[in-house]
DNA sequence: ACCTGAACACCGTTCAAGT
DNA sequence: ACCTGAACACCGTTCAAGT
């Protein structure tokens, strides 16, 4: 009869929204669709059938930037869309560094990184495994802020010294003012993009430096910020 | 009597070696350690208490570098130390992105990340946020490889493609030679290592120029290698 | 304090039965 | 094919009882 997935899918991430990953419980969900545990199956295929589908949810939600941005700013979009999918919904975005993620969203947002790292000038050899490096960033960046990994150890500094004699943390005791400020964590993602990016461009050069030595191509810098 | 606690989790950390995650249960543990399931409690304080656990088991297992090294080698070695714990424990490492640790054993290699960006240049203000930069990246990628978020997408890149119509992957279409070649994740992972190392003395490099602007001071590079 | 055993309120999933 | 209802084999944890 009618297919129920997109509406199974739609009870499940608002579950998952409201409590957390451990409410998305077959019964729950079934439950909030009008339907019986069992009838989710021929739907979504298991427990974690549910899962994979709520990431696929989640990452067709990343806008993907259009072609008239430099490569910088594309890079840029990406990352801050993935940063916002995951502040929208927490609890699946955990699930993204755990998981394979054959999701052909997955596939658009990572063709889209290609696409800027070509243009920012990466040689081919290298594209992928820079692709790898900065949305592991990325998603770690995110899956740290949203889990609570970072916010926890930096609450009080002085009681996470006090673990351990003084001495043992030198380097605590002199970054105490700094780490006592706490975390913007805008501005630390946005520093962090800065530099990541400054790293891009520093592969490209590099690879550019190498290629001229022997063919003496000049290549235009691309802009940033 | 004895205290049960260290037995406790050598025997969740076998399990979940073993078995995955899924397989450590306050039951399975009880059981291979001889004890009641509820016998457990008073060691570990419930479920969440033993997951705690077992991070700071594995966390502590991470070799410190020693004070001898150069900035550089100390976060290779902590960074390559990190990723070995990741293959000995997969599942457990698994935690680490997802709770907030504030066992003891983090604080130790944070104090050590700490200390060898500070003797890189890096200025203090900016020393918190570079190490979570570096370290949500080891992290990322640790767990990514470990959880096949890496191996999935690129076991078949003709397939993945095939996903969609060819001309909306046209970069996936231009790399299919390189995503083909697959992944070495340790070169990967060096390679990885070596462009955030220059990162991070590009960060170090740029405080010392606006240092040196008002006050003119010069500083000797750091050799990497 | 530490441990036991029974019980409670949940899980995901199998299976036979209905339409 | 899709859905139901009962059942199975699990969970983490509470609670009263023992020592």
């Amino acid at each position: 009869m009618a297919d129920h997935r997109p509406a199974i899918l739609d009870a499940a991430l608002e579950i998952a929204d409201e409590g957390g990953l451990a409410a998305v419980s077959m019964r729950a969900v079934a439950e909030r669709v009008g339907l019986t545990p069992m009838a989710l199956y021929p739907h979504v295929g298991g427990k974690e059938g549910l899962l994979d589908g709520l990431l696929e949810r989640l990452l067709s939600e990343v806008p993907l930037p259009g072609p008239e941005l430099d490569w910088a700013s594309r890079l840029r979009t990406l990352a801050h869309g993935l940063r916002a999918a995951a502040a929208r919904h927490p609890a699946v975005f955990g699930l993204l560094v755990s998981r394979p993620s054959v999701a052909a969203g997955s596939l658009l947002v990572i063709e889209a990184v290609f696409q800027a790292l070509l243009a920012a000038g990466v040689p081919a050899a290298e594209v992928p495994r820079v692709e790898r490096l900065v949305s592991t960033f990325v998603i770690g960046y995110a899956t740290s802020e949203v889990s609570g990994r970072f916010s926890a150890g930096t609450v009080d500094v002085r009681t996470r010294v006090g673990q351990l004699p003084p001495d043992e943390l030198p380097a605590h005791r002199d970054l105490v003012a700094t780490l006592a400020a706490g975390i913007d964590a805008d501005a630390e993602f946005a520093a962090d993009l800065a530099d990541l990016l400054a790293m891009v461009e520093s592969v490209a050069v590099r690879a550019t430096a190498g290629q001229a030595r022997s063919a003496k191509q000049p290549r235009t810098r691309v802009g940033r910020r």
